[in-house]
DNA sequence: GGTTGTAGTGACCAAGTGGTCAATTAGACG
DNA sequence: CGTCTAATTGACCACTTGGTCACTACAACC
């Protein structure tokens, strides 16, 4: 159920920076080489990554895209990552533990689900969910793989906040709806929820959300 | 919003027959031809491209796939449709009209759009969502139209079931969760969503929609 | 300053794609 | 039965893709 957002932060891998300036390419004499930055390359060519995969999916992301927009040449993301898929696997985040949203008051948390989950979706730079959602239904093995661990594993902690034998499918239950946010709102952007803000999003979600978990959240 | 599957009933395109003998292909004196049938290839042509869509998404459907499970060759196949694009359009579903969804009790209005919706989605022939959910979150050009067309249409005949300032947001939003659902059970399986029988599923979005829309669900 | 390991390049490849088209031939019509 | 139309084929094309590799030249180290 992957929780969405909620669950997926960064592990943050490689240090980001962005020392190297753009190619040219089109120019010519040669070799306007870049300078040599092999740290700097890769982390150039993986938010490169997770844009374009959260731009068109894994299947039709292309290496040589990914490459230029993160101003190398496609032989030079092949020699740091070796093939596509693992470079999917590199650009996207691992499960963190779950954040504690258990611990607060029990009344405000469907509240604190809502905005944790539009907060994090929300800010620039995180595509991960996006990208995962549009490559795991493009139905490729590797995002489908990769999906499924973070749903096991994100589901796996959720499932102890809420009680009852029915937990499992309320939490599948929230999950799809959340994804199907995130589908309406940024994978194909459709309707009202595509268009307000995100505090009303917020509003409504939080609504929505405890609505959908009364029967299984904590008593207060 | 879509509402899925609940207003995506076919308006059933061609004959559907399947008078045709399969082709070997393999064998090979020069020509063990199809019997000429014009209307038997664009429907086994149209049926196969549903299922390959709805298993592989735009993108990662080829022509030669479709053509092959049709059992014709892909030559024909650009012969009768044109283009891929046009395939497309030609096998997924217009609008139908919506179901009188609204006329009986209100209720159990709750109970039977779930029902609707598993039963439509869960008959075996019907891959016309999870295509059109699997091509759009691709990105690809042509289903993300369709994805669009078919959303306008189907919100505008939901939104006069529902009453109140926010009727839009909570469409949206029961939208959001049969797509969510639709994407845990078939397009992604995963968690208990993808393991219940349909009858459990109905009786769990019975109460997760009803719960969800309880804001803007008419009086009785 | 020379040596050297390797980051980075760009030409190359095989496979697969959507799309085109001339040639075949089944079937309808006289 | 002969004629003609068009359904069907299969060879073909240009292009893109992921992946390989021999080569270049930057920068660190002695």
């Amino acid at each position: 159920m992957l929780m969405t957002s909620c669950i997926l932060s960064f592990v943050s891998d490689e240090s980001e920076r962005e020392t190297t300036p753009d190619r040219t390419d089109s120019a010519g004499d040669r070799a306007p080489r870049r300078r040599r930055n092999p740290q700097a390359s890769r982390a150039a060519i993986l938010e490169a990554a997770r844009a374009v995969f959260a731009e068109r999916g894994y299947a039709r992301a292309t290496i040589r895209e990914i490459a230029s927009r993160a101003g190398v040449t496609h032989g030079l993301v092949m020699r740091h990552f070796g093939s596509k898929e693992q470079l999917l696997i590199s650009a996207l985040p691992g499960t963190q533990h779950i954040p504690e949203l258990a611990a607060g008051d029990p009344a405000t948390l469907p509240q604190r689900i809502a905005a944790s989950f539009v907060e994090q979706i929300e800010s620039s730079g995180d595509h991960a969910l996006i990208a995962l959602i549009r490559s795991a239904a493009a139905g490729d093995e590797a995002p489908m793989r990769l999906y499924h661990a973070l749903e096991r594993s994100a589901a796996e902690s959720y499932r102890q906040i809420f009680s009852g034998p029915d937990a499992d499918v309320y939490v599948d239950l929230l999950a799809s709806l959340l994804i199907g946010v995130t589908f309406s709102r940024y994978v194909a952007p459709t309707g009202r929820l595509a268009e307000i803000s995100a505090e009303e999003l917020i509003a409504y979600l939080t609504a929505a959300i405890a609505a959908l978990l009364a029967p299984v959240l904590p008593k207060h």
